[in-house]
DNA sequence: GTATCTGCAAATCCTTTGCAAGTCA
DNA sequence: TGACTTGCAAAGGATTTGCAGATAC
């Protein structure tokens, strides 16, 4: 089963361990099936972000009759528990992490594509504002700007 | 769905008239042609952020046999002259919004699906730390931040 | 045993593309 | 006229759904 990497190596490691994992469907009345473990776990190993296609990659070489439908309809579950996370960068598709990826961000350049990793803490002061002044817990643990990064700007260039 | 609370009524005037946008084309070669026209103004006109669909229904009613590829592809055009940005609110697909229209940004609850406006300045600060620290200019009109809104917080409510 | 899940196939939704005909300059 | 644009139709990619058979509990 899921062994969770944590690439930062904090001490509360396994936040999902199978047993919570079960619990935690279960009481929801929900079934534990080796298709949602291996999806789970696909997800947990992964340092990045992935996609439903990723992952149904990654799950369909153990698990070769599974089919991508239900990689979505978990996904959907999920969500829906808490336990993955989506990010939208913009790729026309959605990518999922975990609980245990490391929280970063990411400043995305629709000049040139590049994608720049920021500090968490750059973004840690935007958080307590929005939930001091709107009460809105901001689901800050991997976002992404658009912009133009410094490299385009000095080129300056453009057109067609 | 998506209880959308708008607070400012801004009306604001059309940055690009018809004879800025005919030069804005011309001078890097583009032509003027009434689809563009059209599709330009009713970006322009929507107080909202609005969608290809929306706009290709705009423009159908004045000019029945446009076709929504036409939509599409002057939208492209549009966003590298820089007339017109991109937003994702999560939905599926995208919106579009010009110039003209207030800068804000949304808070979307990821549990009810309501959008919450804020205001400008909320971010600014943040503009500024990207901008010194990283050299990135973002592309900061119009976020959305994903998370967990006040009152569904206070449910605290789950699953199924 | 039976309600929940899954695989399969087909559908849906948004967006893009090839191509021949139409149009702006 | 001739390059740029468009309409049309069809393709494309991501995600969802209906349904009958399989499975967890």
């Amino acid at each position: 089963m899921a062994e969770t990497q944590h690439p930062h190596g904090h001490s509360h490691s396994h936040v999902h361990d199978a047993a919570s994992i079960a619990e935690r469907l279960r009481e929801k009345g929900y079934r534990l099936t080796p298709q949602r473990l291996i999806i789970l776990a696909a997800i947990e190993n992964s340092d990045e972000h992935i996609s439903a296609e990723d992952i149904y990659e990654q799950v369909a070489a153990r698990y070769p009759n599974v089919n991508i439908s239900t990689v979505y309809r978990t996904l959907e579950l999920l969500k829906k528990l808490g336990m993955v996370y989506e990010i939208d960068l913009g790729e026309g598709r959605i990518r999922f992490h975990s609980e245990g990826s490391g929280h970063h961000h990411h400043l995305i350049c629709q000049s040139c594509g590049r994608v720049i990793d920021i500090d968490e803490a750059t973004l840690s002061s935007l958080r307590d504002v929005l939930l001091r002044e709107y009460g809105f817990q901001a689901e800050l643990r991997h976002v992404g700007v658009f912009g133009i990064c410094k490299k385009c700007r000095e080129k300056k260039s453009g057109g067609r």
